[in-house]
DNA sequence: GCAGAGGTAGACAGTTCTGTCTACATTGAA
DNA sequence: TTCAATGTAGACAGAACTGTCTACCTCTGC
């Protein structure tokens, strides 16, 4: 298995291969259930090599969200550039719909890692808030600039997340969009008020 | 610890003990991280006695799944009874923001619990996109009886799940309401379409 | 009065987990 | 050349986890 990543991976520094092994484990089977050994193994890393980069499992952790943070969002932004520009919030819908395909979803790694260690990991909380903060930030960009510019970011966001959670338990079923037509509903709504609220701005 | 609930607690049958004890337990640090030793510690009951109610801590998951469903939604049926018979989504509002500043709020068990395993216990899978089933249809008879009643009340749930993963980062936050203020919003609009459409429905 | 259900107490096996440590190999730079 | 960094291989300690098992107790219904 994962052939193709070891051989992709293998002339890379140990330290990388950990942090890519650790990423794909943890994102797929969630933090707990992998254990150390098995990263190291499917690394292909001694032990030793591991614990020199990574004093402890918790620093791994940590090294993980930045990196799944850093990864997530680069893809969100490009994403949506290449969506129409005078979409408005609707450009989110092709780009969650091409997420929620991924053979690989699973959620989103930060509400997942949120759910797995609640108050026992607390800086884990802090990333993943502000997570969700540079995605709201990402998401206003979309939006006309005025008073309402981040309400409405804001409730996108929310409407978001609820989609994620909602595609990630549907993923196993064959054929269910609910997920997602609920999304384009909100979003287009949300959209047409902020449509009105510029246009209730430029005829004061 | 725990001194309320053991005397509360301390005269049920074992069963029962073990049952709601691994509830608390299992909602509030999650599941894998609550072992048997734990919960049988806590419940106040033997080894064997535990082994003979649930042959496995796989069946105490799946009775843990069961209880908490009844449980919450019995109470999410009463909360939406106390508010309002006029408001439409917007009883919606209240009974989850009671439910956000329970302090022992940890977000959903069913999400947490999806999150937590991922396909390594698709049973829980299912019941957890049974549980949302059966929220939406909840949310459902808040609705005017049209063909857009389950659209919406798909798209209202969506919301809520968004919103209880936001209410669970914001949680540690002090002061921190945009899950709430996002939710108020979007059930607003979507309520202002219920009506428009039960409108335009008269009106043909 | 006795059988069986349900209970306690806790030793034990077997696994898995994190983290440490020893011994040795390779390589690039001072 | 020699030193330090980086790597491999893997034994080991100590804890925690699930699940089994033995031995004994207590109550209730027949």
């Amino acid at each position: 298995m994962n052939l193709k990543q070891t051989t992709f991976i293998s002339d890379k520094p140990a330290r990388e291969r950990i942090l890519l092994t650790a990423h794909d484990l943890f994102y797929r089977d969630g933090i707990r259930a992998s254990g150390i050994d098995r990263v190291i193994a499917e690394a292909g890393v001694s032990k030793a090599t591991f614990y020199r980069h990574f004093p402890s499992k918790n620093e791994l952790i940590r090294a993980f969200l930045s990196y799944r943070h850093e990864r997530w969002l680069s893809w969100f932004k490009q994403a949506l550039q290449h969506q129409g520009a005078d979409l408005g919030l609707m450009s989110l819908v092709p780009v969650m719909e091409e997420w929620f395909n991924n053979p690989l979803y699973r959620g989103c790694a930060f509400i997942n890692t949120a759910a797995e260690f609640g108050d026992s990991l607390p800086e884990a909380l802090e990333l993943c808030l502000s997570h969700k903060q540079d995605m709201v930030n990402v998401i206003a960009t979309l939006l006309p600039v005025n008073e309402s510019q981040m309400i409405l970011a804001n409730a996108a966001a929310v409407a978001i997340d609820g989609a994620i959670v909602r595609a990630q338990l549907e993923s196993q079923i064959i054929q269910s969009k609910t997920a997602l037509t609920a999304l384009a509903l909100i979003l287009d709504i949300l959209n047409q008020s902020s449509i009105l609220s510029s246009l209730s701005k430029l005829s004061k």
